[in-house]
Order: C-alpha cells, then sequence, then structure tokens
DNA sequence: AACCCGTATGCAAACCTTTTCAATGCTGCC
DNA sequence: GGCAGCATTGAAAAGGTTTGCATACGGGTT
C-alpha cells in the first residue's frame, strides 16, 4: 500500500541511493535531483519506513516512557512535557504502564528496550541489575529515581517541604502527621527522611503514619488516622491523598484550616477548588519529562542528575495550630 | 549489542530459520530442538527483533493513540483503558498528542500510521480525506467521533444530557446556558443539539455561550457571560469548564447553587471536592479506550459505531431556580 | 594535453526476520 | 521390500532502507 523507495526513485528517474539521500543527507544531491526526488515522493506520498531504517542505522527514532500510572494526575504534565520534547527531536514515543506490578514493570521494560532508543523509567520499582540489564541495550533516563551509574531527573521536594514545615511552626504547629505514600517510592522516601530532618532541626514532631497508595480513598482513611493521632497538621505524599484528607474531614464536620491544616504535594490537579482551597507543595512536573527526553538526547554520556525545585503555595487549608485531644475513634465511615 | 537469530541459531547448530520457528511456530519442530533452541536463546538473551519482523510480516505489534491534549483530565482515562487491553494484546502503544493543531495532527498521524498495525484517533479535527488516507494505510477507529466508512467508539451523553435538563428542570428553572466548546469538537457539536432539542421538548430555554476551551481558566471567563445572561443555570462543556465557573462564581460570592446552578460533564477530576461538590454528567472514559483497541483486535471489518452512555450524577452544584436579573457588567477579575 | 580532484550519482551489501519451497529421513502400509 | 506420506529441518528470497565503494564527469593545474 504505502510507497517505497524503490517506486520514488523509478518515478524521479534515479537510484533508491539517491533517493535515501534527498532525505537524509540532502546536501550531497544537486538541487535539481533533490527538488525532482522530492516532488516525486510528494505525488506518491512516500515518507521513509522507520522500522527498514531501523535495521541499518541501529537507531529506531523512538523512545519509550515507563510510568506506574496514568490516572494518577502527576504524570501526564511529565508525559506532556516528554512527548512534546520528543516530538521536537523527530522522535515517537511509546508509552506504557506497570499498573503498580514490578513483575509487570521487568517484562514491559525488556520489550520496549527492543524497540526504542532510549527508554525513560518514572519512579521505577525495579531492582537495580534488571535497570542495569536494560541500560545494557539502551539509553535509561530516571524520573524521580536514582539508580548507581545512571542519570536521572528529579523533582527536589526539599526547598518546598522546608518552606512547608516552617510554615507549620509560624503558624504555631508543634507536631504533625506525615501521611506517607507507597513504601517502595523513591520519592516518599525522600521526602520523609528529609521531613523528619527538618522537622527535627526546627524543633517539631513529625509522626509518619501508612504507607498509603497516593488516591483520594487512601486519604479519606487516613484522615480517620491522624484525628486519632491528635496532630494539628498534615502533609500528604500527594494531592489526591490530601484532597481525601480533606473530604474525609468535611465529612466528619472538622473544620479545615480550624481544626487541622492540611498540606499536599504536587500541584498537579486544579486544587485550588478543594474545599478549602488545598495549600501545597508545587512539583515542576513538566520540566520533569522534558529533561528527561534532553538527556536521553544528549546521549546520556555524563552520569548525573538533574533536580527541579518545587515550592510551595499557600491556599486556605492551613492556618493557626489549636490544641486539640486525639479522638478515641474515628466517626463511623459511609458504607 | 543485542544477539541475532543467527547467533542463536550458530549456538543451537541449527538454521535460521528453525529458531525462528521455535519462537513463532513451535508445534513445527521437534521437542528436542525446540528445546534446545530455547536454551541458547536464554542463554544468549536474545528475543526476536520486531522491526525486521515487521518488515517481512507487514505486522508490526504496535498501535498508536492520537488526541488532542493528555493533559485534558479526559484523556488519560482513555489512555488507561487503551493501553491496558493493548497490553493484554501484547501489542505497543505509540502516544501522540496534536496541541490543538490540526496541521501537526496530519503529520502526526501520518507519521504514526506507518509505524503502526492501528490507529485510535481521538476527537480528531482531520478532514474527511485526510482520514481516508490514513485509513488506506492501516486499521482506524474514531474515539468520539464520526466520518464515513469507518468505525467509531463514542461516548453518548444523551440520555445523561437528558437527566441532566430534566433534573434543571424540576429544580424549577425555565432556562439555562450552555458554554460551548471548541467549535470543532464533535462531541460539543452533538451535545448541543441535542440539549436543543431536548430542552425544546420541555420547554426550557436554551442560549448557547462560546466556544470556549475546554479549561479552566476559560470557565472563568465563561462565568462573567453567565452573569451579564441573567440564566439560573449552566451546563459546560465539561469539568474543567464547570469548576472554573465556580471558581469565579465564588469569586463574586455569588452563591451556588443558591442563586446559579452549574453542571459539569465527564466527572474525571474529582469533582466531588469542587465548593460545592459539582453535579456532573459522567462518560465512561476507560471503557471508550478498552473498546476502541478492541475495535482495532477485530480487524474493524464491520464499520458499525459503538455507543457509551453517560449518566448524571447529582451533587450540591444544582439546586433550585431563583429569579436572577442580568448583572450589566461582572465585578473587575483579578489580575 | 595529461592529470588530479571534487562533485554527483549508482551499485550492492548489510541489517534481522519470516516464509515458501525443497530436501531429508522415517513410518507405516500394501 | 518398496513407496506414499508425514514430520522435521534447511536454503534462499523478500521486505525497505542506508552506506561504503566505485564510477563518471567537469574543471583547474602544470
Amino acid at each position: 500500500m504505502a510507497a517505497t523507495i524503490i517506486e520514488v526513485a523509478k518515478l524521479a528517474g534515479v537510484s533508491p541511493a539517491t533517493v535515501s539521500r534527498a532525505f537524509g543527507k540532502p546536501d550531497l544531491l544537486s538541487e535539481r535531483t533533490r527538488g525532482a526526488v522530492l516532488a516525486a515522493a510528494e505525488r506518491l506520498g512516500y515518507t521513509p519506513n522507520r522500522a527498514a531504517k531501523g535495521l541499518v542505522t541501529g537507531k529506531t527514532g523512538n523512545i519509550g516512557i515507563l510510568l506506574p500510572d496514568i490516572v494518577n494526575p502527576f504524570y501526564p504534565p511529565v508525559v506532556k512535557g516528554a512527548t512534546d520534547r520528543a516530538a521536537a527531536a523527530d522522535l515517537s514515543v511509546f508509552l506504557a504502564t506497570t499498573e503498580l506490578d514490578p513483575r509487570r514493570e521487568l517484562t514491559v521494560a525488556r520489550e520496549m528496550a527492543k524497540q526504542v532508543d532510549g527508554l525513560v523509567l518514572c519512579a521505577t520499582e525495579l531492582r537495580d541489575d534488571e535497570v542495569a540489564e536494560l541500560a545494557a541495550q539502551c539509553a535509561v533516563v530516571l524520573v524521580n529515581g536514582e539508580k548507581p551509574q545512571l542519570p536521572s531527573v528529579v523533582v527536589d521536594t526539599g526547598p518546598g517541604m522546608l518552606e512547608a514545615v516552617e510554615h507549620l511552626a509560624e503558624l504555631g504547629h508543634s507536631r504533625f502527621d506525615y501521611l506517607s505514600g507507597p513504601a517502595t517510592s523513591w520519592s516518599n522516601e525522600r521526602r520523609m527522611s528529609f521531613l523528619r530532618r527538618q522537622a527535627d532541626r526546627l524543633g517539631l514532631r513529625v509522626e509518619v503514619r501508612g504507607p498509603f497508595s497516593p488516591s483520594y480513598d487512601a486519604g479519606t482513611v487516613a484522615a480517620d488516622e491522624v484525628l486519632a493521632s491528635g496532630a494539628s497538621a498534615v502533609i500528604a505524599f500527594d494531592d489526591q491523598m490530601a484532597l481525601g484528607v480533606l473530604s474525609r474531614l468535611h465529612e466528619l464536620g472538622i473544620d479545615v484550616p480550624g481544626q487541622v491544616s492540611v498540606i499536599g504535594c504536587d500541584d498537579v490537579l486544579p486544587v485550588g477548588m478543594a474545599r478549602p482551597a488545598l495549600t501545597t507543595v508545587k512539583a515542576p512536573c513538566a520540566r520533569l519529562g522534558r529533561a528527561a527526553v534532553e538527556v536521553l538526547l544528549g546521549g546520556a554520556t555524563e552520569v548525573r542528575q538533574q533536580s527541579y525545585q518545587g515550592n510551595l503555595v499557600i491556599r486556605d487549608s492551613t492556618g493557626p495550630a489549636v490544641r486539640r485531644r486525639p479522638r478515641g475513634h474515628a466517626a463511623p465511615r459511609p458504607a
């Protein structure tokens, strides 16, 4: 169906090699020939077959993005950043999701590795040696992850989290809860240890609850734990959880920020619409994706880590501390 | 780097053809040979090169999804549905976005068409003949669109919209505004004409405003128009717009649903968190993606349309009608 | 006038796989 | 015992492209 280089060559009265050059190395051809070839190609609707090309060049012109879950609102902006940058470099992008199953992640990654020049691994749960195996096949860059010998692009929540803790301290909170994300999450690990350090430094007490899945529903159950703990403020692993907390709190008639302050992370949803508008640590997701592809483009020769800082966006879900006593048990949850 | 079929053949002491069969048509081989080949392949870490395979079979094992904007929360679930189904069928998926530029859409689609067995075109803005050109190269299925001779999968907002209008009628609203999505949107077109028909039938008056881009920001400006029009209720093209409306109304101190009722469409965001929780017509996005891939899998022989119904989810943003008079001009908008 | 060199193009191999066709060896049957 | 037929495997072509090498031509140099 699709025209081949040979048909174009025939129509233009040249050899296939010439047609190839007209597209690949235009300056090797006389202007006249090139014009004729291009015209013929146009007429036949010809464009080079990437698979065939890849076969001889060893380059596929594709990159792959592997992420846990596209429905997690953190990722669409990352994907957007990546696809935009890839398109600009004339790369096609494969997308696959792991559905949070590490076994599946390896299978999918292996499959992809053979079809792409570069692989973007987001929040991977693969072991070091598994990633190394992939890296032997194609360029690999990690997003929100860290592996020996591999370049990575991460969001540095440090500054934003520091702001958040300081913000809470200023408001008079002496302790807060951190709602942990998935136990295997590198981001969560970093965030948690950073939070501990900073809380220590500022003389606050932090208690970690969880791990929870990064979801709205998990937030609603986490809310009960927070109430039981008696903390006057809570920082959630991501906005979805924070929104869930808000929802449950509202349901229980607990005033936010009057009785409890809530802080989210990422600022990816229109969280300004939450009740109340959510204070959150913004993450530069789109930049992450863009940067990851750029690393791939650069050949990923120098192993280095790029980090992009997030910052605190203060809205209405944080306020002055109020002394509360823990609730023995939460109100009944809806069926 | 990667092992080829030839090296495996050598190691196993057989011909390349045999190795190929060991993977593709295992039952043609004696158990002994197959075992030897598989063992050799294992040792070399060999797996077939898809590009080379595609070159000869004409099948790539890939499908492509083309959509306007991955950051539009309508699409991630669609993509999820599609990738899940594709993975189950051992297909890899290309993802590309058009960024709402029809010229770009054609280029990208052409590029993709050569690398895939099937193409999922979401809310395409391509002309009939352009899509036909693509369909000549590979199977094509439309999501939320309609073209002659092509299968499509759509969300049928009819029932949900009918519920919405009836809901408004019951609440005593005698007129409402519809905030139109992009002028080129097939979904919008359908929704609008359906709304007009039903409003007519039920004796309501509907005024269409816009077109607006399907975004939060567009919603905030649309809100002013609604106020000026004096409508007591408004149905927005999607949830993002509806959220924008809510936000602007809140900013102006207009009570929802006390003074104005607001209905969204899609139910893709955690819109329950909006202030107030948004009444919306739910769309079964994930099913859309799944069904689209299934059509592709089925060979798309019979041209037919599958539609999935949405339904109204009543929350807190709709309430009894109140007579309002149009405001001459809106309050100043924030810088 | 002979020679050299650069420019523009063609030839053919190579990339890796699948598949058609043919060859081999063996089974079972007459 | 000979032959048909099957099961198993190999040889080779094909698929579309890029690229190293060779060729042809024209112009400038000595």
